[in-house]
DNA sequence: GCCAACGTTGGC
DNA sequence: GCCAACGTTGGC
């Protein structure tokens, strides 16, 4: 099993929003960057655990735990010309992006802030405390998942 | 709102 | 295929 951290700007889509959706579960929908789209077309299983993380938000942090319930399908809202994920380079003969199913699995009472991880030890190596790290998925290990989890 | 970091684009 | 310019991300 694969472990997970994929950022949502809560003004957008919270771990709120996604608890109030049809069983819980939504489509990952939008991601348009090429690393973030191969973790979620090539590696990414049914059963894998995801912390759920808010950004660009007062306190950004970890908000709760969810779970890939659906692999990697295409992307509609690729070539739907009315989406603001449009992408003229994609169709639904050849899409060029991909999404994954996401369920909420358990929302923290209170969120990890991103200060807090930064203080907790065997977190250190975590890519999303690496300075100018971007990527909106990121890999995960065991171990900073267990460390999370239990924080929350 | 600033700005560093990084990905993408496009001219050559 | 290089690389400068530009756009986006995201913490602060």
């Amino acid at each position: 099993m694969n472990y997970w951290l994929m950022k949502s700007e809560p003004d957008a889509f919270s771990i709120d929003d996604l608890a109030k959706c049809d069983d819980q579960t939504e489509p990952w929908d939008g991601i348009r960057n090429y690393q973030a789209r191969n973790f979620m077309r090539d590696q990414m299983k049914i059963g894998d655990k995801v912390l759920f993380y808010h950004s660009s938000c007062k306190v950004p942090g970890v908000a709760g735990i969810a779970k890939v319930v659906k692999e990697a399908y295409p992307d509609h809202t690729s070539w739907d010309q009315n989406s603001k994920y449009f992408d003229p380079k994609s169709s639904k003969e050849e899409p060029r992006w991909f999404m994954v199913d996401i369920q909420l699995e358990r929302k923290f009472e209170s969120a990890i802030a991103l200060t807090e991880l930064k203080k907790t030890a065997g977190l250190e190596s975590m890519a999303l405390l690496k300075r100018g790290n971007r990527l909106s998925i990121q890999r995960v290990s065991e171990d900073e998942f267990q460390i999370i989890e239990s924080m929350g």
